[in-house]
DNA sequence: CATTCTATGAGACAACTTGACTCGTAGCGA
DNA sequence: TCGCTACGAGTCAAGTTGTCTCATAGAATG
């Protein structure tokens, strides 16, 4: 890595990372070779492997410049927080690259030590700033929790994860209450 | 296809499917290739190529062998048939085959035509029974469903698949527990 | 047991891919 | 204008892939 701020190498950078993304989007992650990423970014062969001489942390850096859904910063009230979140991950999740993304994660993390890594740090983010909001609301006496607040994301998320990308079906708002009602009972209001 | 019956014929595409299963569950879909099947089935690199031309028909071949978690025939009370089979598609679930099969299904699904018939196929059967199951309970006054019988499925299998792919956490009860109640209100008993 | 059939392993082969290296050029900062 | 360095193009050896040939041994048939 010998600049970091020359404009040449960092033309370089995002040309590879943009035809790497667009590569595993288009044809799956055993696409992102160095030579279709050459091609593709119109760049020579030679420069991918200067910038990248594996492919892994290549696609594993492709794959980091998809935004994916995280849970915003919680707002009281809770319910209405959690429904807005919920929703807005719905609709992440129509997206071919967030599923993209999300399936090739899953699916490598079981031999690849990284790629576990990055899947577990994702799911640990969700797991917490849902839990930690959860506990608070039952706190403030918002929800009574009929769940750990922990199993809490499997619980919401879950079910839209597995219709996205096992069912492929569009997430309608059923899904999304019938999820937060799963996770305990919430107050009048 | 030459034989079909001959014993060498047989023997060969035996231990070329075992080989590729191997590889699968051990090093991913990309380690299924002739030469390295070839290798760990003790065959020849043109014994492969001769029972498998392209390797994605033999990988969903060796994928088929490996047995996934489907929905026993119902009996009644449809509460404790769901709890067992929900139950048992937990400990499927924890099994780093069945793992490795539908992380490797849905994403493949999603480039691969074949792939993403198989997916299909597979979610189809699991939401089509537990519908049947689940509209059969509430003619029968079972349980009065709070979600459209064809999103149970999601609803129910969705959180166990996300924990087992996505947290890499065990199933506790808990969550099966919450997911057959956000399903709807059981009747006592 | 002898004969015929055929799936197989071993090997050869060309085409292609991969990863490493060299060198002249052109974009960049001073 | 000048030095620096990232770059593209090209070369190269090593490995991989897909195809084909041929002698052999396993299986069915009589």
């Amino acid at each position: 890595m010998p600049s970091e701020t020359d404009p040449r190498f960092l033309r370089s950078r995002e040309a590879i990372l943009n035809a790497a993304r667009e590569l595993l989007l288009g044809s799956g992650p055993t696409a992102v070779t160095h030579a279709q990423v050459a091609e593709r970014a119109g760049v020579g062969r030679a420069t991918v492997y200067r910038h990248w001489p594996q492919t892994e942390p290549l696609l594993l850096e492709a794959m980091a410049t998809v935004p994916m859904p995280f849970l915003d910063k919680p707002t009281a009230p809770t319910q209405d927080w959690l429904r807005r979140e919920l929703t807005a991950i719905a609709s992440q999740l129509e997206l071919d690259d967030v599923r993209a993304v999300s399936t090739t994660l899953a699916n490598a993390a079981l031999w690849d030590e990284t790629m576990d890594a990055r899947r577990a740090r994702f799911a640990g983010i969700l797991t917490d700033r849902l839990a930690a909001a959860l506990d608070d609301a039952q706190a403030r006496g918002e929800i009574v929790l009929t769940l750990p607040s922990r199993e809490a994301a499997a619980m919401a998320i879950g079910p839209m994860y597995y219709r996205s990308t096992i069912e492929r079906a569009p997430i309608d708002s059923t899904l999304i209450d019938a999820a937060m009602a799963a996770l305990g009972t919430w107050s009048e209001t």
